[in-house]
DNA sequence: TCTGGGGTCCTAGGACCC
DNA sequence: TCTGGGGTCCTAGGACCC
């Protein structure tokens, strides 16, 4: 290849991320089992080094980890994504100073663009200093996986993780090192092979990542998707996923979230309901967008004993709107429309989409323009006053102290918005 | 008693059009 | 005997990710 530089990725990902976050500001619990619980505490998403070792699992319901917990002295904490947010920006915000083309791939990993980067200094080298600068200035600490396609170096990641001799840091541009490592992995830990493919490629003798990487992928296209297919590509050092240094546009947003407790009363549901509105309506400003579908949703527990229903409704607005008063007002006809007695709600949401921007769609000739008078003031000052960390301005449907809010029994303080807290490391 | 939330992409099939 | 064919748009559902 001339002229041509060869293509090089890293996955830099936090260790055990929200677990960590939490140990930060607690350094009497640096080597005691913890876990952060989902939303209602319902389940442990996240598990530090400690907790992973007693075998406590990921998603597992916190009820039945409680004799473990117990047995243990396991550290709980509710989730706390105000924290997580910004240590993440922390972390980000280092790794774009030393690789500027970056992507951030979710709250604990970004992918990097190295390419040419070999030319200036030896590329594993450069993930060790990189692994260094983010460790000392953040206290999280991370492993840095460097390939020649986003797919390897998701392994790469893996294999830092797992074998602690490489200090956290696995250069795999080798062809051959490539190959050694494929053979040793299940097919099941490749990015983009979750439980069903797995299922399948294993009824086809496929069992490790090298199986999958040796595969025909025309015969992988036809039996499966051009999705697999990349993946094989991208597995045999074919780069077929490029970085996406800007984030899309959402195509939709949802705001739902289980209750706190079962809900059986229509009036609690309904300020539910009009809360996930105003909460979406927020995100549909924060994106800059108008939207014209919005969707509700409400449903019993799955595994509910007793009755179950759920049930959902759209409507397309004559208008695209981004007002929440425009959007409260369909959600709670949707909302009544939805609404059966005498069930044990569990859970409810609001979905919009069919996203425009301002001033770029049709009008509905037939109509009066719905777009509300100084609705777009209003609505700044509304989204001002509630960022700013001081109260909230809301709106009556929401109700006023609710019944069915989240449980966070077992939440952190606010750390990193009040400066006195720091910890020393910062 | 108690089981997360928020997204993405792709495909197949139906409706509709010329 | 033999019922057009190709394109587009939309939606639902499946699969995956963190």
């Amino acid at each position: 290849m001339h002229g041509a530089n060869k293509a090089a990725f890293a996955l830099v990902d936090c260790n055990n991320f929200y677990a960590s976050c939490e140990k930060l500001f607690r350094p009497d619990l640096k080597y005691t089992p913890v876990v952060v619980l989902s939303n209602n505490d319902g389940c442990i998403v996240a598990r530090s080094k400690e907790a992973k070792a007693l075998g406590v699992k990921m998603g597992m319901p916190l009820f039945q980890a409680q004799a473990m917990i117990r047995q243990y002295g396991i550290v709980c904490f509710s989730s706390n994504y105000a924290l997580y947010a910004d240590l993440s920006n922390r972390v980000m915000t280092i790794l774009e100073e030393e690789a500027p083309r970056l992507e951030v791939y979710s709250i604990d990993e970004a992918f990097l663009d190295l390419t040419g980067i070999e030319y200036v200094m030896d590329l594993l080298t450069f993930g060790k200093q990189l692994k260094a600068k983010v460790d000392k200035w953040t206290g999280i600490t991370v492993g840095v996986g460097i390939a020649p396609t986003k797919t390897l170096a998701k392994l790469a990641n893996e294999a830092a993780k797992r074998y602690p001799a490489t200090g956290a840091v696995v250069d795999l541009m080798n062809p051959e090192r490539q190959k050694r490592l494929l053979s040793l992995v299940d097919v099941s830990d490749v990015w983009g092979v979750g439980r069903r493919i797995t299922e399948r490629l294993r009824a086809r003798g496929i069992r490790t990542a090298l199986d999958l990487a040796n595969a025909n992928p025309r015969v992988i296209r036809s039996e499966f998707s051009v999705v697999l297919e990349r993946t094989v590509q991208e597995l045999n050092g074919v780069s077929c996923l490029d970085l996406e240094l800007v984030r899309p546009t959402k195509q939709q947003i949802i705001c739902s979230r289980s209750f706190g407790h079962r809900i059986t009363e229509k009036q609690e549901l309904r300020e539910a309901i009009a809360k996930y509105t105003t909460r979406a309506a927020e995100k549909l400003r924060r994106e800059k967008r108008l939207c014209r579908v919005v969707n509700v949703f409400i449903r019993t527990s799955p595994h509910a004993q007793g009755g179950r229903y759920g049930n959902a409704l759209s409507v397309e607005l004559p208008n695209p709107t981004d007002d929440t008063r425009d959007l409260l007002d369909v959600t709670e006809v949707l909302f009544c429309r939805l609404w059966r007695d005498g069930f044990r709600y569990m859970k409810g949401g609001v979905m919009l989409a069919d996203f425009y921007e301002y001033g770029v769609y049709q009008q509905d000739l037939f109509r009066t323009n719905s777009m509300k008078t100084n609705s777009q003031a209003l609505m700044k000052v509304v989204d001002r006053i509630n960022h700013s960390g001081h109260g909230s301005v809301f709106f009556a449907s929401q109700g006023v102290s609710p019944q069915w809010a989240m449980k966070r029994n077992h939440l952190s303080p606010a750390y990193t918005t009040k400066w006195e807290e720091l910890p020393k490391v910062w």
